[in-house]
RNA sequence: GGAGGCGUCGCCUAGUCCGGUCUAUGGCGCCCGCCUGCUAAGCGGGUUGAGGGCUACAACCCUCUCGCGAGUUCAAAUCUCGCCGCCUCCGCCA
């Protein structure tokens, strides 16, 4: 059964809901889900109760001698006429209800900006400054180009808009970049793990990605699967159903895998080069921690500091914003973009978001442990970007480009690149 | 793609052929208590999960839960079908 808030919860602080799913802009009537909760609890009450006596029935007949045994077989079928009725209408109102359950949002951090979008996100920090060129800088697509480093026109006749091929030393940077990622993880105690992008839709669900963002994720009806637009979804799902032992937490994983994303939201956007694609590698960073406020804050910080790490490693300016209710998205607690600067742009665009989602995933994913009290509780669960790639490539190569057409290479990565200072 | 085997309350396991006191057996582990200079052993009890009644998140009671779902039946761990997963072999293949 996915929920997302206990219905406890919703029951007995239906304005802690309502004010919620108002912060967020969500379209759902928790009074009418409230109501249709107590009916499903009638119901399945009912059916309980029916069930017992069916029981009853059942045991009284095995002593019963052949003639009490035609009455009682009579008795029944017209009992379990009844019953069934009453199954099948709680088995409709149940399914109803679980429509709306899975459109309650996460009660968001009360000191997130209120607002609609993005436009009420609010820039909380801010590193480095955008370096100044004095040549004429290249966007990336046409450094790429010149460099050799990349087909767009020849992988769009292969595959579509938004295809690209890197190339050469774009390749080796790819690379680069993402050991780099995995790697400052690791020395952070992160287990890496590379991870399933073909995903069945329980996963989808658990994790939040559906029911609303179905659309947004490719799927592939021949096999009942999906693509998966992030590692998080396997990362949840492979504990999913899970009870854990509180000693194992927090469970501490660097994700690898390709993401999938079909960008129908933002169709003419970003059309040009590397921004925004269907298909890119991403290294994720993901925890499972027990479910106390001040540890899942702590864990919180602790994603923000690696990626805001990498950055300073690589030697981005970027900011970090404090995303506002109606930007967060419906299961998170609080969520904070990092933006890196892009020079083509001349503004920062998003290449990491952290996200707390407290219990409100696990909820979903039914993804448990055992406090050292023996009580079970819903963990909470976090998340944010290590390294996307090619989006984060297109701001090395851009802020890091020289005169000459040449790239330099931040220090961190030139190990992975024998030592070369610059492409 | 083909053939076969298997999935029981943390782990192992009895039960499944011949449906009903299975409110699921036993062991290990774990928890509580007793005993005991300490420890171990021994003894007694407890130990799947979910929802509900009641409501103090105690006790007690009810329903569901033997991989998941459906079917047959008065009655399903047990019979039938579908799905999921694991194992073995054959074929194919990075």
């Amino acid at each position: 059964m996915f929920a997302m808030l206990d219905v406890r919860t919703i029951r007995e602080h239906p304005d802690l809901v309502k004010h919620a799913v108002e912060v967020k802009g969500i379209d759902l009537d928790v009074d009418a889900l409230v109501a249709l909760e107590a009916e499903v609890r009638r119901l399945r009450h009912e059916v309980d109760n029916a069930m017992g006596e069916r029981k009853r029935r059942s045991k009284e007949f095995g002593r019963a001698d052949e003639a009490t045994r035609e009455r009682l077989r009579a008795e029944q079928a017209e009992f379990d006429v009844r019953l069934s009725a009453t199954k099948d209408e709680h088995a409709v109102r149940a399914a109803e209800l679980q429509d709306l359950m899975l459109q309650v949002p996460g009660i968001p951090w009360d000191q997130a900006p209120v607002g609609a979008g993005e436009a009420e996100n609010v820039v909380i920090k801010k590193v480095g400054t955008p370096p100044t060129f004095d040549f004429e800088p290249l966007d990336h697509v046409t450094l790429l180009e010149e460099r050799g480093w990349a087909e767009f026109a020849r992988a769009r006749n292969v595959s579509g808009e938004r295809a690209y091929a890197l190339r050469g030393d774009a390749v080796l940077l790819e690379r680069a970049v993402l050991s780099y990622a995995l790697d400052l993880l690791v020395t952070r105690s992160f287990t890496p793990i590379s991870v399933p992008s073909l995903v069945r839709e329980a996963a989808l669900v658990g994790t939040g990605m559906f029911p609303k963002g179905r659309e947004e994720t490719y799927e592939l009806p021949a096999d009942d699967l999906f693509l998966a637009g992030t590692g998080e979804v396997a990362l949840v799902g492979l504990h999913a159903g899970e009870i854990l032992d509180k000693a194992q937490l927090p469970l501490l994983y660097a994700g690898i895998s390709p993401c999938f994303r079909r960008e129908i939201g933002s169709a003419g956007r970003d059309v040009r080069g590397l921004v925004r694609v269907h298909q890119f590698e991403k290294v994720e960073q993901f925890v499972v921690c027990e479910a106390d406020d001040a540890e899942s804050e702590k864990w919180h910080q602790a994603l923000l500091d690696c990626a805001e790490q990498l950055l300073l490693d690589l030697d981005l300016a970027y900011e970090v914003v404090e995303c506002s209710t109606g930007d967060m998205g419906l299961g998170k607690f609080r969520m904070n973009d990092i933006n890196t600067w892009f020079p083509s742009l001349e503004s920062f665009r998003e290449t990491h978001s952290c996200s707390t989602l407290h219990d409100w995933q696990a909820r979903r994913a039914s993804l448990r442990y055992r406090d050292t009290d023996g009580t079970i509780k819903h963990a909470h669960t976090l998340n944010n970007t290590a390294a996307a790639t090619p989006r984060l490539l297109v701001a090395l190569i851009e802020n890091h480009q020289n005169a000459d057409r040449t790239v330099t290479v931040p220090p961190v990565l030139r190990p992975y690149l024998q030592g070369r200072e610059v492409l």
